[in-house]
DNA sequence: TTATTTTATATATAAAAACACATCAATTAT
DNA sequence: ATAATTGATGTGTTTTTATATATAAAATAA
């Protein structure tokens, strides 16, 4: 729906996944029906102040009207207090982690591809290592795009550039990572067994 | 109404008023109806998402989600961004300023006062200084209660204690003032002949 | 004081959010 | 594969915002 409203469904969104927690409990916490939940993340309403401060309470979020001009020196202050401390970087992430790992196996079971592997060392590598909310989104893409091949509705384009996406990031977390394992330049020229077999 | 809500209510209001626009003017650019806006300032509504940043964008506004655990650092990079560039001392300050000594003056018809005079000069030292948004509405609040006073339906606390925001807020931007008049220290025993003539 | 501007109120109507409840679909866990 | 959890949808009702006008009240300017 609205543009605007969009970009405040999203941050809910991304910030209660971040959290750890199910609409219903968020539900709970805020007094908002978990289906108006849904319609608000999905950016289907335009909803009442009183509704986004009441769940964005619980998120520990708070709503702050901004003069424009000093909007990118705040942002600068959010992104660091985001990256300065991570408390959702536990839990919900390491389910997450493992879900991705599965899904990765279970490509590999049927076509093992070099790319791939090292896609997968790298998630191992950055596994224990605290996200930003934009990461943990990364992660779950990758994912989708993982699942949606394995189930041939996805092309080697997108294949490709989820793991460029994990690539990217390793490389941004590159400096925390450091002493782990020694991480060899990504080949450029790729393969994985072109045009892949039909159906199941 | 609503307490969070109040808030934001003010924050648009004072935020309109610092850049010298009318309800009517503001209505005219946010699409927002004249009559909506007066209830929205007035904290007598729950307003939609979409109705706030409407308003917000025509004042230069922005809505944001803040992480609670960054909102004082945020906050305080929004302060040095007010005090830093100040458009909104000029046209609409000044008025307020003639409308604050015309209030004065006519008091000081009926009853001179040497705090109150101070007052006054400290007033004109501050003319020409570009002013937060609530060192204005200061002067607002305290043209309220020179001209309640006037009127008897404020008493002498009331009168001390405007009187005093002036002083304080003089204090405030002495470093800007600086050069200007030399300043005595206010003297804090009160009098202003005592308990006032009854009416008109 | 008088005229003008600005804000607050009033009324009627339309539109949309909020809510409660049920339930389906998709995902995840066992 | 099956069960359990989670998110999305659907329906009907209630509440409230939003809008359009008109106008009263308050503040300001002359």
């Amino acid at each position: 729906m609205n543009f605007e409203i969009e970009i405040f469904a999203k941050t809910l969104k991304m910030t209660r996944e971040g959290q750890g927690l199910t609409q219903r409990e968020l539900s709970k916490k805020s007094g908002v029906p978990q289906p108006h939940i849904s319609k608000i993340e999905s950016g289907a309403v335009d909803l009442r102040l009183s509704s986004l401060i009441a769940i964005a309470r619980v998120l520990e979020l708070e709503m702050l009207l901004v003069p424009r001009k000093a909007v990118p020196a705040v942002q600068s202050v959010i992104r660091s207090s985001n990256s300065a401390t991570s408390p959702e970087s536990s839990a919900e992430t390491q389910k997450e982690f493992r879900r991705l790992q599965e899904t990765i196996k279970s490509i590999q079971a049927v076509a093992q591809n070099p790319e791939l592997a090292q896609a997968a060392r790298q998630l191992r590598e950055l596994q224990h290592i605290p996200l930003s909310l934009s990461q943990i989104e990364t992660l779950k893409e990758v994912r989708r795009v993982f699942k949606a091949f394995k189930e041939h509705t996805n092309g080697f384009d997108d294949l490709r550039q989820a793991i460029s996406n994990v690539q990217r990031m390793r490389n941004e977390l590159s400096h925390i990572v450091a002493s782990a394992t020694r991480v060899e330049p990504v080949k450029p020229a790729y393969s994985l067994d072109e045009e892949g077999s039909d159906d199941a």
